[in-house]
DNA sequence: CAAGTCAGTGAGCGCTTGCTTAGTGTGTTT
DNA sequence: AAACACACTAAGCAAGCGCTCACTGACTTG
């Protein structure tokens, strides 16, 4: 069976006990940005949901923007994490891309919440702090691209432009957490598993 | 050649003359919602950019609310009619599915601002606006699942289940908004094509 | 010309915002 | 026991918010 995670949960590896505080602010940092944006949310309502005073929001974060900048820092690093960690284990290019489309696409499923915050709310960020979350992207770019040309290389996959199928899985990808809801049709497996085939029909991999 | 249109223009056929108020305010909006989203736009900087004083706005919108719901009510339509006029010219199934996929990709790149206006920020509507937009949502997708069924039940598309080539025919297109720039390394009409062809890969509509 | 219409203005109201600050209670160190 | 460290709170400040309102000048109508 799959691992049920909670997608408001701050940490990767819940430890047990209780959640610390700054772990509730966090959840409740990630309910309320996913829910009404970062500008509508409110910082009392971040620490009232969080279980705490108006102003204890601060003894844990500098600032409203600083507490956004975790959320979206922690969602790419392990984005990024998990592509890597999709593709090791396989050596056909077609496995390869398969895990990464597949792990890709239930992550944006199951941590939907994250997922929005990391894509539609980096905007509200300072300059410096966009720029690092930016360089982590760009790596998950990268990855996406080796893989896609690594099978073009041992003639596997048939496209004219590798550029084009990587916008395909990401878009396929990312675009889940802008409609995905877990009282949806689809499971986060099912999506992982519909866009992995979908993927290598684009690529005209034998046998798709 | 294509036809050249401002991205934030508020009127589909451009009336010759200068821009009226209205014009210029939901042009104002269309550039400054899409570029800091509707929360963290203030109604003095949409009047001003509009070129008239911090009150104006309300001689012309009764509410900030209000102006939003214009500019998503407007592309929603919009989106609609391109979409039923885009396939009314062809009777096979590939032709259709095809100018589909084709114009609400090529719309959703030059009208990217209006098309992040309309996905990203209609959560700021009010219930009632939201659900005429939703309505008008609807009818887009029932319009593209019709297009595909169609395909299956003639025997040029060979897919599974409809409702996936559907999923994978809005993502495509939609997410453009997301990340499309005019500064970026393909047209709209270039990325028309572009997504037109996956679709038809993924539909392995014969010949793609 | 008098009256009415209407787009647009300047001042500002009531409220909320992110954030600060002084202080409190509890547990730990010396 | 004195001193300190720490998480947290109550109160509130300066700034900014959406929106209102009394008013103005230009144009239209009778």
């Amino acid at each position: 069976m799959t691992e049920l995670r909670d997608d408001v949960s701050a940490t990767e590896e819940p430890s047990p006990g209780p959640p610390t505080s700054e772990e509730r602010l966090l959840r409740a940092a990630t309910t309320l940005f996913s829910d009404k944006g970062f500008e509508a949310t409110r910082t009392r309502d971040i620490s009232t949901m969080a279980g705490m005073s108006p102003s204890a929001m601060y003894v844990h974060f500098p600032s409203k923007e600083d507490l956004l900048f975790q959320l979206v820092r922690r969602s790419n690093e392990r984005a990024l994490a998990l592509v890597l960690e999709a593709v090791a284990p396989f050596t056909d290019p077609i496995d390869r891309v398969r895990a990464l489309v597949r792990e890709f696409s239930i992550m944006h499923a199951r941590n939907f919440r994250r997922a929005r915050i990391a894509q539609y709310e980096s905007r509200h960020l300072d300059p410096e702090h966009r720029e690092v979350v930016a360089e982590t992207r760009l790596q998950i770019r990268v990855a996406a691209i080796r893989e896609v040309q690594n099978g073009i290389d041992q003639g596997v996959f048939l496209i004219p432009d590798p550029r084009v199928a990587v916008l395909a899985i990401m878009s396929l990808a990312v675009d889940i957490c802008r409609w995905y809801s877990p009282d949806g049709e689809f499971t986060p497996e099912e999506l992982g598993d519909i866009n992995a085939d979908l993927v290598l029909r684009i690529l005209h991999a034998p046998g798709y």
